[in-house]
DNA sequence: CATAACCTTTACGTAAACGGCAAGGTTTGG
DNA sequence: CCAAACCTTGCCGTTTACGTAAAGGTTATG
């Protein structure tokens, strides 16, 4: 679920002949049905489909959206880097089509035997992931910060709530002594 | 800056006599003057005062408001969960009432002598905390993976580079092996 | 083949979080 | 005391990210 590489680049499958054959039959989504799956709405969908977020892997006769299991790993992307990173939308395209340009890259690597070339590829898509580490990691490291904030406050009731219970038992009658916070 | 602990509780002072004494200088600021130290608009903090997450320590005779250092702090607060937590204004106000709620019991608890009284005030407070960090916890996790998983990648491109490079200087003419990406 | 359940596009509505402007009062340096 | 710089309260506008309803095709099922 943290895979993150999440295709929207199918350059011309070998026709799809056939619906559903070749081992694991690739069944098609509805909306509704990739709505529940994904916990986003139908409406949510068509919008990140409106800005350019994701297109349907295809289109029944009747005009019907149809997702495969890319377009869920893809969705399911768009909504983690909105809850999780609380990016906009607007950046979680450009991480996607940042994300693609790496995929690109990847499989034009295949074709090129120029050893300069190829490392000119590599340091491109690793330029490309440390601009995604860029966007994310300040986040992580102030929220960070902010729980562990919060996680040492907890310790500290944690032990104030066993001496105060721990009074309790022994009885009262007891002067409590100085005690910070 | 972690501190978190910005109270928005000031029982009568001891009067400001003469302003400015008792050897820090509690200089007030303008809301501009508090814009520029917290990187926030004076909209926004205006704003934020409109739907409730805090009021200026004072208001001169012009009604100009003047904001002092707690407010100072309470405001990167804001910010912090704000642009870190991404939590919603509404969630913020929350979040900050609680942290009240906490420091009101805090306070209570000096004038409080009976153990068990004492002792559930504790668990109140605990069970607060306990609130706030379910509210950030999810997110942290998530992100954590997140970045965790960029930061695979981005090692695994670093050994590409690397490797290409290596190729480079040996010079080219030699074949390379697999090597998955 | 009828019909319920689902889908389509189009379009208007909304909540959140401000941005920006107008009209007018306040501070402050010179 | 006066002008520049700053502030106030409206109040309307805007962007983002959808919600919701309308009018009308599509699919699956008995």
């Amino acid at each position: 679920m943290t895979s993150m590489t999440t295709g929207q680049g199918r350059p011309d499958a070998p026709a799809p002949a056939e619906p559903d054959r070749s081992a694991e039959a690739e069944r098609l989504l509805r909306i509704q049905e990739v709505a529940a799956e994904t916990g986003l709405t139908p409406r949510s969908i068509r919008y990140y489909e409106e800005v350019g977020l994701l297109r349907p892997t295809a289109r029944s006769v009747g005009d019907y959206r149809l997702y495969d299991a890319s377009d869920l790993e893809r969705l399911q992307a768009i909504k983690a880097l909105r809850d999780d990173a609380g990016l906009s939308l607007a950046e979680i395209g450009q991480i996607l089509e940042d994300e693609e340009a790496r995929r690109r890259a990847k499989a034009a690597l295949k074709a090129i035997d120029d050893p300069a070339e190829r490392a000119a590829i590599f340091r491109e898509r690793l330029a490309s992931v440390e601009r995604l580490e860029a966007s994310l990691r300040p986040k992580l490291d102030r929220l960070q910060a902010l729980v562990a904030d919060v996680e040492a406050r907890k310790g500290r009731l944690r032990d104030h709530v066993a001496a105060a219970e721990a009074e309790l038992q022994r009885g009262p009658g007891v002067e409590r002594g100085k005690a910070r916070s």
